[in-house]
DNA sequence: TTATATTTGACAAATGATGTCAAGTAAAAT
DNA sequence: ATTTTACTTGACATCATTTGTCAAATATAA
């Protein structure tokens, strides 16, 4: 299964494109984005959208990639890491139809 | 929908338990305990753990509540926080599978 | 070898999590 | 109505995590 580093790397080799040039137009440094491809550090959402723009990936698709790959590290080693993940999806829809407008 | 603060006071409640006691046994500062019964600040697991034995509260069911919660307002605010919950059941099983012992 | 690209680790700053404490409020008992 | 008891509130401290910078080390390619 396919991190969000290897998608990221994949596609911006793929385009030709070097660390300094994908990091600078995050406005990160070289080194967070190599960590980030190695997955030894973790990007921000909005290091995910200018990913996504700059590398012509769905940013939709890369997104649930990035939130889903940090709740399963988050809860794989419970035991209930199943229940946690239907009983999360009731309370969303719980959420969700009472959500105020901000 | 309860949330996890609101069962625990109810629970604290019925069994005519003081905040300084079940906080002591917590080894917190009331004021903590109060907040998290109105969903001020969030317990750690451990909180979780103590807080089931001492109202007499299934663990793994306290646990499971506790964490979706996190999890639910975690990604409430996504458009695609239901695809992110089952894209993470499959990481999550994926992860597991390939489990190394610590 | 030289130049270019990437990786690594030490460090710093900002943020968030976790807790203490004491003063405030509310409710119940005397 | 005072006093006592329980709870709440907010200011603050401490510590861990996140997020980033930088320069040296390594690897890859000319």
């Amino acid at each position: 299964m396919e991190t969000v580093g290897q998608i990221i790397r994949a596609k911006r080799e793929s385009l030709g494109l070097l660390l300094r040039q994908v990091a600078s137009y995050l406005d990160i440094d070289q080194a967070i984005l190599s960590k980030i491809e190695r997955n030894e550090r973790k990007p921000t959402k909005q290091n995910i959208i200018k990913l996504a723009e700059i590398l012509k990936i769905d940013e939709e698709h890369l997104l649930v990639q990035f939130i889903s790959e940090r709740i399963a590290y988050e809860i794989a080693d419970e035991d209930c890491a199943s229940k946690v993940l239907k009983v999360a999806e009731q309370k969303v829809k719980y959420l969700k139809s009472n959500l105020v407008k901000s």
